[in-house]
DNA sequence: CTGAAAGCGCTTACAG
DNA sequence: CTGAAAGCGCTTACAG
């Protein structure tokens, strides 16, 4: 591999100028840059980052730490961290937790041993020793999406309680009584925010929600399915179920199916999150959208402030209900009237 | 940062002992090793590993530039080679090139820069220069999935000609006549190979494709609806089309929904690379599925091999038609049929 | 088994 | 503006 003494040696320099000719930021005069220039061009030199990063004790880089890369809410998350990162000049490295406690630990480790100069994490398990120590650790960190409460690390995160009294107001209009959920895991915010933020809209409708209605899930699809067997079993099977997450529904609609059941005529299915899919499925489902990449770019920035040494900051966006079809809505009947098949 | 000195220091021992301890290679005696041990342990001492990488000029550490993270296909790749990877003692840095020549470059570069051990990649422009010389170049270099013809790297993929021609039996012998396609970028093997195997099979069922049936994207949603909404104003719109991924069939479903058709009535859809909503969309996809995980884990160990100094080992894995709705299939009206609306 | 020392490829005060 | 030199935190021949 050429390296920066190759270059100086071409250049008739010392490896001193050409670093700083390479890197632009003290002053060195124009003969010898173009010399260092042309030297590194036709040498096809590359600085080794690795070198760079001991000396500087800066690796521009930030860590991303998220649930599940197959759940296209964090795949979409991921993709706009990467870009808003390599717009501000950092590179982004992606661990995924697969919804295990053991792997985000393994990943946060790991990415700490790098050297990031900064993490945005969303946790899978609020209860996570290693992520604890990653927080209260040098390292700036910033939580997207589910945070842990208690630590004081900012969090950038969508608010759905509204969005969810928007979704039960919806479902009661639409004459379902008998509502049921299938929860994420209770160590994650997230987990427990969507429950109860369901929990409180039923009751402000005089609805409640019994135990047998609840079914918990882990974000991932198999729960989904699982869950919804079980609301099938019952005596009274639910009118509608609220996924909460786009994996679960997915869960949802296999188990619905394989019934041999239809979505709504015998139950009603509406999900968090919301997904280039939905508009395509039997029927379309309603779904609660959050401003995803938006969600991804404040978070970057949060977390290139904090390394910047600024304060931290945290910020709550909204997500908005996108009505569909898997509830029961009437059919729009139009002329260009979507992929109805009734 | 606690360092390998204040290890030594708290150990009473050498920074060299503490190393080899550490790393458990060399031989120590077992009181030092304990001494360290828990020195290292009530420090919270981490290993900085850029400057272990430094030094040893391994980093232990593969890429993976993808063309679309986006993309489920994608997704599951990158999940299974990060697994894989890591059951070898591997990390994963993923770089998205978006399906643009210049990310894909930018990542390369940016991987190579730091140092990987090895590169996995599948170009989303078969013509990149830096990609070509990252393949000439001292790291081993795995194509997954696309390939360049004439590079010397070996290259782990699916073959989907056979997969191809059954699809085309099967829309024959569903009585479709006019088929389309709409094809990835000519300048990936992947965008190349899906239409000239379409066209074989065609010419062995004694139909042709005519110019107005090939639809050129570049496998985004985008491109599959702008190639679809070209087809359905053709004069003689075609019986069926086949979107060479899973994105542009998306896309081909917005392109028909928008115009008030349905599939597979008013045209017949089939897609190249099968995903877990597939079975769930109106209605079902039928589709082409790749070992995907599958391929991801031979990537991973082929390239481990080559960092190994081992032979390079290309492998090609075979992919299969999943039959479902899409294509005008016959209702199967079973007691348990599945999601069926009619 | 253990330690002192060199060195990986850079950057950056410090002199000049 | 330029160069010689120190040093980032490790690992690993080399002696002992």
């Amino acid at each position: 591999m050429v390296g920066i003494k190759d270059v100086a040696r071409a250049a008739g320099l010392s490896v001193a100028t050409v670093s700083r000719a390479l890197n632009g930021q003290s002053a060195v005069s124009d003969g010898a840059r173009a010399k260092v220039l042309s030297a590194a061009e036709t040498l096809g030199y590359r600085p080794n980052v690795v070198a760079r990063s001991l000396r500087t004790d800066r690796t521009r880089t930030i860590g991303l730490v998220i649930s599940d890369v197959l759940n296209p809410y964090f795949t979409e998350l991921a993709r706009s961290v990467e870009e808003e990162a390599r717009a501000l000049g950092y590179s982004v490295i992606i661990g995924n937790a697969d919804e295990r406690a053991d792997l985000e630990g393994h990943h946060v480790r790991s990415l700490m041993e790098r050297r990031i100069d900064g993490l945005l994490v969303s946790p899978a398990d609020g209860r996570s020793p290693t992520t604890l120590d990653a927080v209260s650790g040098p390292t700036p960190v910033v939580f997207v999406d589910r945070w842990i409460p208690g630590s004081d690390a900012p969090v950038v995160r969508s608010e759905g309680r509204g969005a969810i009294r928007d979704l039960v107001a919806h479902l009661y209009g639409l004459g379902h009584r008998r509502l049921a959920v299938i929860t994420g895991p209770a160590a994650t915010t997230t987990g427990r925010e969507r429950v109860e933020a369901f929990r409180a809209a039923l009751s402000e409708f005089g609805l409640s929600l019994s135990d047998s209605h609840v079914g918990s899930g882990d974000f991932q699809a198999e729960s989904g399915r699982l869950a919804t067997e079980a609301f099938l079993d019952l005596p009274e099977r639910p009118d509608a179920v609220f996924a909460n997450d786009n994996l679960m529904a997915l869960g949802a609609l296999d188990a619905i199916r394989d019934r041999g059941l239809r979505v709504p005529d015998d139950i009603a299915l509406a999900a968090f999150d919301d997904i280039p899919w939905f508009p395509h499925t039997a029927p379309p489902i309603t779904a609660i959208a959050q401003p995803t990449a938006e969600l991804g770019r404040v978070a970057v920035r949060a977390l290139a402030g904090l390394i910047a040494g600024e304060p931290a900051t945290s910020t709550v966006l909204p997500a908005h209900l996108v009505v569909r079809r898997s509830c029961g809505e009437p059919d729009p009947s139009s002329p260009t009237g979507g992929a109805t098949r009734e």
